[in-house]
RNA sequence: GCGCCUGUAGCUCAGUUGGAUAGAGCAUCAGACUACGAAUCUGAGGGUCAGAGGUUCGAAUCCUCUCAGGCGCACCA
């Protein structure tokens, strides 16, 4: 039985055994915490809340938990206020491994989200503009949410919302109608390049940034490149078509090699046909006045209005948004609506959610800003507008670049090396972006980002690969690997204790990250397993143990932390090699 | 100016929602391959938890103030 189960049964046992209306066992089990050593036990009930309610010392509560809950599997040992719990390490080691080599793959799933439908939409690029390092926190965080939801029973919709629509794109047109190359983003030519046309659309983007501080006129000229494209001028669309098309082509080519693939391709102009509808809905049910020409709605708490409406009648992201939530609204009928998207926006949430609320829709409490920090470039954020990015076909090449440099140094013979090479560089991307707070800022830094040493993924990898080659010699050796049956007599050593207590967590782990919305907890975990993982394998002989019963259950445990590290990395989008 | 966020070891970050002696990785130094893969493991040094008050059995965590940095504040997304 997992972690999760273990911890769960004990609490109800002890609300039960106090039977007192104030003591929970949910409460119990979230007070609950990891002693500071192994040696005092697996779990620690600190029991100052219970003295309170109970009117008693703490020391005494945690001594009567002792003298009723010893024996049984499980040892208490009252240490001052704490009452610390240790499982029986053979009772312990037969239910977790039953459980993995029971669901296998499935290990760590369950089906608490069970007819929960939730809606996610991240990544959510600009068109015309290449992915760049900050497209990746979005990205990764909302794919591994997705993951992760998805694993525990809920059902998912992952909306890449690509804003193909609006001044931004207009700034675009009007940039490539003074300064753009047609034949560079003409499909039909036989020279063409996706990868051309999109260096060449993000060198006149600058550009025309640049230029409009000094000639503030070319914002008019993009004002008027949107209102064409808002009454669907032939010139403009046909432009439109093309470069949207060529975007989403290169987009895909970089996610694809993230393993990431949504089920909802959809773009701001999906609303555009309809988008009168939603203004006149927006100008009546929530109260949309004419303030210095433009129509805004003004939302309780906050000093800001929301527009919806700019003076030259065309409309803004906000507008879309609110057309877009009440769509998926009507599609799905979410539980929740997670938009996975960066902190500095967390105003145009406020204003979305709080217009969709004087629009009269309950559900907008169901929506939820799930941020993250911003990717600084040494002081400064980065901007496409301005030119400062990392590109993350870029990055992704020079991960594997050093990948495979590494590789060629400490196995020179390895046949895959490139293949290998792409699942350590890109891997350590993803498990590198995953591996803070997502709520913190990130600095961007070529050495901290392409690590390979210390608490990343490929140290993860590597633990995968030592399971492999552990289990594959065993196989050629025709060496047992399994459950003991009995292990009254096995005296397990430390090393094993701390692996098995660390496999037994990934479905807490799990609740964890769905809980804070946090798939930091997932990386954390992983690096806890391989560290018990390699410390045991370090330690302890496993092929080399004289003892047939040892090396059955050593070797089970091994095959156990591959299907749990496995597992793991999966949600994360990450792929393991076989050797490294 | 107003609002939100952040400040923990030289660097990058944890700290299980208020609990035990504040922990990891990198870097530095010292060790472990005639052992199942050394992309690993063991150990050492390194801390006024930005600062000052307060709340209580107990504070890195909650409250107040100060300092430093970041982000946002209607016709961008």
């Amino acid at each position: 039985m997992p972690f999760f189960d273990l911890k769960r049964k004990l609490a109800s046992e002890i609300a039960d055994y106090f039977n007192s209306p104030d003591i929970k066992a949910e409460a119990l089990a979230a007070d609950a915490g990891v002693p500071p050593q192994l040696a005092l036990g697996h779990l620690a009930l600190p029991c100052f809340k219970l003295s309170k309610v109970l009117k008693q010392p703490s020391d005494m509560i945690a001594k009567s938990l002792t003298e009723h809950f010893s024996g049984k599997g499980i040892t208490v040992t009252p240490t001052g206020p704490y009452a610390n719990f240790k499982w029986d390490v053979g009772y312990l080691y037969s239910t977790t491994l039953e459980s993995i080599f029971t669901k296998k793959a499935r290990y760590g799933s369950d089906d608490s989200g069970k007819n929960k439908h939730i809606v996610f939409e991240y990544c959510s690029p600009n068109v015309a503009k290449k992915l760049g390092f900050q497209h990746i926190r979005s990205t990764l965080i909302g794919n591994t949410l997705a993951n992760v939801y998805d694993f525990l029973g809920y059902q998912t919709e992952r909306i890449n919302f690509v804003g193909d629509w609006g001044s931004q794109f207009a700034r675009l047109l009007a940039a490539f109608e003074t300064w753009g190359r047609p034949e560079l983003v003409d499909t039909t030519l036989p020279g063409f390049s996706a990868k051309a046309a999109m260096d060449h659309l993000f060198e006149i983007y600058v550009k025309f940034h640049k230029e409009c501080d000094v000639h503030p006129e070319y914002l008019e000229q993009a004002s008027k490149c949107l209102q064409r494209l808002e009454e669907h001028e032939a010139r403009a669309t046909d432009l439109w078509k093309k470069i949207r098309k060529i975007s989403i082509a290169a987009m895909d080519e970089t996610l694809e090699r993230m393993n990431i693939r949504f089920n909802h391709l959809e773009g701001e102009s999906t609303y555009i046909p309809e988008i009168q509808k939603t203004l006149k809905e927006v100008k009546e049910k929530a109260g949309a006045k004419l303030s210095e020409g433009a129509w805004i709605v003004e939302v309780p708490g906050l000093t800001t209005p929301a527009l919806v409406q700019k003076k030259d009648g065309t409309t803004l992201y906000l507008t879309r948004d609110i057309a877009a939530a009440e769509d998926r609204e009507k599609r799905f009928h979410p539980d929740k609506m997670f938009y996975v998207v960066a902190e500095q926006q967390k105003l145009h949430f406020q204003l979305l959610f709080g217009t969709l609320k004087l629009m009269g829709h309950e559900w907008a409490d169901n929506c939820e800003h799930v941020s993250f920090g911003t990717v600084l470039f040494g002081t400064e954020k980065m901007s496409t507008r301005e030119g400062r990015v990392i590109f993350l076909d870029e990055l992704l090449d020079e991960a594997k670049a050093l990948a495979l440099e590494e590789c060629t140094k400490k196995n020179p013979d390895l046949p895959n090396k490139d293949e290998v090479a792409d699942m350590v560089g890109v891997g350590a991307i993803i498990f590198g972006n995953l591996s803070s707070h997502r709520k913190s800022d990130i600095e961007f830094k070529w050495e901290t980002v392409l690590a390979l040493d210390g608490e990343t993924g490929p140290y993860v990898q590597y633990s995968l690969v030592r399971c492999h080659s552990l289990l594959e010699k065993a196989k050629a050796k025709g060496e047992k690997s399994g459950v003991v049956k009995d292990v009254s007599q096995y005296a397990f050593a430390p090393e094993e204790e701390s692996l098995i207590l660390s496999l037994a967590k990934l479905r807490s782990t799990l609740h964890l990250a769905v809980r804070d919305n946090e798939p930091y907890h997932l990386t954390y975990y992983l690096i806890d397993l391989a560290k018990a993982f390699n410390r045991f394998y370090y330690k302890l002989p496993v092929l080399q143990s004289n003892d047939p019963t040892q090396r059955e259950l050593r070797l089970g445990l091994v095959e156990a932390t591959q299907t749990t590290l496995t597992n793991g990395l999966e949600l994360l989008g990450m792929r393991a090699p076989k050797e490294m």
